[in-house]
DNA sequence: TTATCAAATCAACATTGTGTTCAGTGAAGG
DNA sequence: CCTTCACTGAACACAATGTTGATTTGATAA
C-alpha cells in the first residue's frame, strides 16, 4: 500500500465521520456538502474526488454495515439457540451479532435512529428475517405457509430491530452485550409465557 | 363556509397529495418546492402562503395522521383482546385501528416505507407502545421492571408495526382488515407456541 | 538531490432551488 | 359596482451544487 492510497483512505474516513457527525445533528436532508467538507477539515473540491454526492457517501456508509453485519448474522440458527438458552448459557453466534452493532454504534445508530434511513432499516431487516428463520419452518407446519412465513420474518425480525434500536438510542454503554442477549431470549419468552396463561 | 375557505382547503389538500406523491417517487431529501407546486399545478408563490416550507408539510401530514390513530388504539386493552380471542372473536377496537391506517394507505405507506420518516415510525411505535402495554404490568410481575417494560414495549410495538409495514407494502387490498387483525394473534400465537414446545 | 506523480487546494463559473416581494387577475359576495 | 381574497407571474438576492483548470504539497524512486 502506498503513502497515496492512504492518504486516500483517511479523507474518505474524515468524510464518513463527519458525515455521521452531521446526519445526527442536522438530519440527512440538512447534509451539505459545504459543510462536510467544513468539518472533515478538507476542500469542498475534495469531497468530489471521493463522492459524487451526500448520497453516494450514505451509499457507501451502509453498504460497509451490512456486509459486516451479515457476516455474522449468517451464523445464527434460531434452534441451535434456543437449544442453548435452556441448558442456561448465552448463544454465541448472536453475541456476536450484538458485538458487531456495538462496534459500530456510532454508524449504526445514525442510520437506525430518528434521523437515519428507512431503507437502511429495511435491508437490516430482511438479513434478521431470511436467515433467522431460516429453518424455524422444519418444527411447525404454520410456517409453511409462505404468507404467513413472510409475514412472521417481518414480526419477528422488526421485533429484534426494535430491541436493538432502543438499546442504541439510551446509549449501549449501560447494558452490556451479553445482557443484551439475555434480553432478547427474556422478551421472548416472556411473550410465551404470557399467551399460554392468558 | 366561505368559497375561499374551501378554495383554501383544496389548495393545501392539492400540495399535500403532491408531497405524498413525491416523496414515493423521489424520497423526502429530493422533493423540491419548485416540483410541489408543479405537480400540485399551483403558482410556486401560492406554496409560500400555505406552508413555510417542505418540513413543514412533512409536519402537518404527520400530526394529522397520528391524532387520528391515537384516537383509535387508545381503545385497545391487551387483556381484553386476548380474552375476546379465546372466544374465538375479532377484537374489535384492533380491526378499528387496521381500519384507520387502511384509510390513509397512501398516506401511512408513505410515512413508513423505504423512502419515508424514521421519526414518523418511532412516534407510531410510542402510540402503540404507550397504550398496548397499559395493564400487562398488572399480570406479570417482570413486566414491572421499568427497564424491561421498556424493552417490552420497543419489542411488541416494533413486530406489530412491522406487520403493518410488510402489509402496506405489498398493497394492502390483497388482505382485507379483518385477516390483518385475526393474523397478529396468529403470530403471537405462533411465537408462544414455538418457545413452549422447544 | 532532483524529477515525478498522486492527492489535495484554490478560485471561478454556470446552474438550480430558495424564500420574499409586489403589482396584477378573476371570481364570489355584499 | 366595487371590495375582498386566493392565487398568479415576474423579479430579486442568496446559497449550495457540481465542474473546471491552474497550482501546491509531499512522499517515492532514480
Amino acid at each position: 500500500m502506498s503513502v497515496h492510497e492512504k492518504m486516500n483512505f483517511e479523507t474518505k474516513q474524515a468524510i464518513k465521520n463527519a458525515f455521521i457527525q452531521q446526519v445526527e445533528e442536522v438530519g440527512f436532508e440538512r447534509v451539505t456538502v459545504k459543510n462536510l467538507a467544513l468539518v472533515a477539515e478538507i476542500n469542498r473540491g475534495t469531497f468530489y474526488l471521493h463522492y459524487s454526492d451526500k448520497y453516494d457517501v450514505m451509499e457507501d456508509l451502509q453498504q460497509e454495515l451490512l456486509m459486516e453485519l451479515e457476516r455474522y448474522v449468517k451464523h445464527v440458527q434460531p434452534l441451535d439457540a434456543f437449544q442453548t438458552l435452556k441448558m442456561g448459557q448465552l448463544y454465541q453466534p448472536f453475541i456476536k451479532v450484538i458485538t458487531c452493532i456495538k462496534e459500530h454504534a456510532p454508524a449504526f445508530r445514525m442510520l437506525l435512529g430518528e434521523q437515519g434511513s428507512p431503507s437502511f432499516t429495511q435491508k437490516v431487516k430482511m438479513i434478521f428475517g431470511s436467515h433467522i428463520l431460516d429453518r424455524l419452518s422444519l418444527i411447525r407446519k404454520e410456517a409453511q405457509d409462505p404468507e404467513f412465513q413472510q409475514y412472521l420474518q417481518a414480526f419477528i425480525a422488526s421485533a429484534i430491530l426494535g430491541v436493538i434500536q432502543e438499546w442504541l438510542d439510551k446509549g449501549n454503554e449501560n447494558l452490556p452485550v451479553e445482557e443484551m442477549v439475555a434480553l432478547h431470549f427474556r422478551l421472548i419468552r416472556f411473550l410465551g409465557n404470557v399467551v399460554g396463561t392468558i
